[in-house]
DNA sequence: TTGTATGCGTTATCAT
DNA sequence: ATGATAACGCATACAA
């Protein structure tokens, strides 16, 4: 209850219990090697002292730091408006918290920046693992996990992009069938798509996914890549409508470009979805609060945090860890899709 | 270049270069006591074997962890719709990785969790400062932080709910002065606002302040309580329009639920501006991408992610910090405010 | 300028 | 069961 101004230390509580500080230790630990008489009265005793132990000497002593690194890409915009990392923080840090780890965040400037952040976490034992994610392709970053192997690591990026390290993978592919499917069903047969930045190894498997699956169904399907924002999902959603034929359905890889979309449709006074079906990649608040609800990919991203951190405690554990899969994305329904409108 | 499997010490680099521990601590650290041609040796030695600090070693010597503490508490949906909480980490983020400082993430589940957790990382020295966000009116982490003034701390809230503790302060109330003003000028004499929960702290000082100032201009004014999400705000604007006589105007604590309030409006053939006017309190990407475009309250959040940092950095210092005030609002207006609707 | 010795607060080993 | 004592890796006061 006393709240201590000075440091008490675990010999503070030795001398005051009239026990060795290593009796100390085992007591507060739970380990054997001390009666139950004097564990009882040193647990009493560090309570009434308000003792903790110190974090840099258990970290020290144990060569644990009870912490997993994260290095997010600076670029607050994105991260802002894209509701996928701030879920993800979220079930990564509801997962630690119950096995009383915590999350050290870094932010890099850029990609040079990051590898060197990693490299000094790995060489100052700063985490005891470290996440890796947007994943590009032939990233650096993996060859650098690799070199210091005692360093756990997990990717969350599809299987093809992490050489074998442990990685949480999306099944981006299937997604991509899910969504052309809804589609093709409702009769579209010419297909647009605005993508991310082309850099993104995301963006790469979700490319390739949807040339073959339209190639497959005999779709006609065109991509446009874009930096995320509303302003360019407009752009590009002008462009696409003023080419013949235009797209009967516009596939956004995020969701504020496809609110941005609705936008645009309504000035132009093209009908949604009568006469242009909208997706959006990833599903949030934003999809179900538009007008229309925008049809859209989900995913539950908060479990896929908590997936990330059972994973990476395994890993600290010393066990093996493969591919897991990520919950799969599921599509929901609303108002931005219909069927495609008849034309020539 | 060869990467060490294991650990190297200092004294590794020691043995090496054919000095003692301490020359070279003294030589990487920068500090006199060592000659150049030496202190060049150990760097290049150093360099050589791949060494850097232990970062617990470092910590435990030194009484110091760079690191910031953070505890988000648990709400993935309020989190990941408001662009605020990343782009506040987005600036924090930026501020500290330039002082080479980490952002120690937690996340509670509960407001007693969060206090067990701040308790621990005080007792435990697990970080440098701590960050609180999201004060309560009587918010017992204050009385926390108080009775532990080796922690350094900074609030940031508005400065009536800090009691004292550094802070960094945003002027709600010249805000609300801001959005009630721009709507009084446009004619409007029966305001509403759609708020979040009534228990956090800038809820009742928005709250407070709408009530005086519309007082004051002789506007009719009314506050529905919500939890933030867009069918909440859909519901409490579909009350709104039903009473008589109904608000011409909605001032919205967040976007989703502006935006919400956009689609309950053309679904229910109510011309927004012309005979209701929209604001959204935080302004993001959505007002922008929205159509109508939402005229919004927006602040620079990363920078005051930014400011909080450098401040934080100041009292680990030991330097003084009172209150210091956020960047100001500003408006910005879009298409959904216009002119009041005449009426009777 | 350089090397030795000690403190930081735990955990863990080894006698007793 | 208990109590000295040695790591853990670095910083630093002090001695040489």
């Amino acid at each position: 209850m006393a709240a201590q101004k000075t440091k008490v230390t675990i010999f503070d509580v030795a001398k005051a219990s009239g026990v060795s500080s290593s009796a100390v230790s085992y007591a507060l630990n739970g380990k054997p090697g001390v009666s139950d008489t004097t564990r009882a009265k040193v647990l009493q005793v560090a309570r009434e002292l308000g003792w903790k132990p110190n974090g840099a000497a258990q970290s020290l002593a144990q060569a644990k730091t009870r912490r997993i690194g994260l290095v997010l890409g600076y670029d607050p915009q994105l991260l802002a408006v894209e509701p996928y990392m701030m879920s993800l923080i979220s079930g990564l840090g509801a997962e630690l918290e119950e096995k009383d780890y915590s999350l050290l965040v870094r932010m890099s400037m850029d990609s040079d920046d990051e590898d060197s952040i990693i490299e000094d976490w790995v060489a100052t034992s700063n985490v005891d693992a470290m996440l890796l994610l947007n994943l590009e392709i032939g990233d650096p970053r993996i060859e650098l996990m690799k070199q210091n192997p005692q360093m756990p690591v997990l990717a969350v990026a599809d299987a093809s992009l992490t050489a074998g390290l442990p990685t949480l993978a999306s099944d981006d592919a299937a997604a991509v069938g899910l969504a052309v499917r809804h589609l093709y069903d409702l009769g579209h047969r010419n297909i647009a798509r605005v993508a991310g930045p082309e850099e993104l190894g995301h963006s790469y498997i979700r490319d390739a996914a949807f040339s073959e699956v339209t190639a497959e169904l005999g779709v006609r399907y065109r991509c446009l890549h874009t930096d995320y924002t509303p302003a360019a999902g407009a752009d590009a959603t002008k462009r696409l409508l003023s080419v013949n034929p235009a797209p009967t359905a516009i596939i956004y890889d995020n969701d504020v470009m496809a609110l941005a979309a609705e936008g645009v449709a309504a000035v132009g006074g093209v009908k949604v979805p009568q006469e242009l079906s909208i997706m959006s990649w990833d599903d949030s608040f934003m999809c179900e609060a538009a007008h229309p609800g925008i049809t859209a990919l989900n995913r539950d991203i908060v479990e896929s945090g908590r997936i990330a951190a059972s994973l990476m405690l395994k890993l600290i554990d010393g066990e093996e860890v493969d591919v897991v899969e990520e919950p799969p994305y599921e599509l929901r329904v609303r108002e931005s899709t219909g069927p495609a409108p008849q034309r020539d």
